[in-house]
DNA sequence: ACTCCCTTGTTGCAATTGCAACAGACTTTT
DNA sequence: AAAAGTCTGTTGCAATTGCAACAAGGGAGT
């Protein structure tokens, strides 16, 4: 995907966007499947924005346990601005699933006051402002997952929100492996297969590798 | 604390903002504590901005179990737009512990090209910016809080964060009660206690109403 | 001082979840 | 085709957490 394609840049012309890549200075960076994207170990204003491919941002807690923090795809963004990690005795990364294509920037360049008096600089913030808000509601769904209190309601929650998010017509599927699930539910492997196995069994759900099926019971509630 | 003085117009002078006021019509309303001053019922773009007090974001699930969502301080924004609200099986409200002064406006109008080309506008777009930045945080810091996979390390993680945000030379302390903090660490009240009095029992912790000290203890990792 | 209401602190017991171990399926590498 | 590695699915047992109930403390209002 060419920067100039990125949701960043919706709204402005192509040759306008061309001229403000002066402006931003990004840089552009391919990785492969497996490798770190990035650590958070020095603190900088540098956002990520996935042009292309898979990654997660994931946590080791200082017992070497896994937490997945986020799935981020196409069009998703990233940086410390936005990302707790004042927490020193874990390490944050982010690893590329797939392999990937991503551009970094400084917000600082985006944010102050343009020497070349971009046209469409005040554009490219509106559209920063959006992604960001789209950030913070995916956050908001993360912790209405983690906020259930059963790893059964925690499994249909996270079930339902990827099941909102499938385009029509198409099967729904969760991002990760379900051992990547259950660090990403922060439960245990085997619990969750457990509420699995037993969702299935009550016919609420239907699962094959990662494509499932929520099966309503609304009549429960009369 | 008047609207002008808000960080949403940090750095627009007294006169632009007056001016600007006109732009984003904005609606200011006093709130007593107790009461509700939002529920996600229909679907908007206005944002809250807190120009003083505290209040509460909080979700029931069907069962009637209270979750905290986030706690608002001064300063804190608020709005559909940063906050998931899909489930309809479950209510959203934000609700004000002391009493409030808010100022709401549409996000559309501060987005939008404005027709009066005030200078400051897009300052105002850039300050909105850091204050979803620091939304962003926030979330991420609950996440981090939730993620935890004990009810003592979601204790401990959740104080160093509060301790983290006291100013030096005070007391840290929680912005809840007891039984609220279950409420926002999702977990039962009574465990909590429990932790509660073991953490303190081990010499980790001392806490006297809502104030709290953590004790660190970095020898046991050498 | 008294009542009402809410919060704190505690406990026994039940339910859920975590842990460890293992077998089988599936992928990738050699 | 064999081997190595990872993921899925299961289970018994241990640890943690939730639940319910109760006693005690504190604040607001009468």
């Amino acid at each position: 995907m060419l920067p100039e394609e990125n949701v960043l840049f919706r709204g402005v012309s192509r040759e306008e966007c061309r001229r403000m890549m002066s402006c931003f200075k990004p840089e552009i960076r391919k990785f492969t499947a497996g490798s770190i994207i990035a650590d958070f170990c020095e603190p900088s204003d540098k956002i990520g924005i996935m042009l292309s491919g898979n990654a997660v941002m994931v946590r080791y807690d200082i017992n070497g346990v896994r937490t997945i923090i986020e799935a981020l795809g196409e069009q998703s963004i990233f940086g410390e601005y936005f990302t707790f990690s004042g927490a020193q005795r874990n390490s944050i990364e982010i690893v590329a699933e797939s392999d990937c294509e991503i551009m970094f920037m400084h917000q600082s360049e985006i944010t102050k006051r343009c020497e070349n008096a971009c046209q469409c600089h005040s554009r490219v913030v509106e559209n920063l402002l959006m992604l960001m808000s789209e950030k913070a509601i995916s956050l908001s769904e993360r912790i209405e997952v983690l906020s259930q209190r059963s790893i059964g309601d925690k499994l249909l929650s996270c079930l339902k929100i990827f099941e909102d998010k499938t385009p029509n017509g198409q099967v729904p599927q969760i991002p990760f492996s379900t051992t990547a699930l259950s660090d990403y539910l922060c439960v245990n492997r085997s619990a969750l297969q457990r509420e699995m196995t037993k969702l299935k069994s009550e016919g609420l759900l239907t699962m094959s590798k990662r494509k499932f099926r929520l099966i309503r019971r609304d009549e429960d509630e009369i």
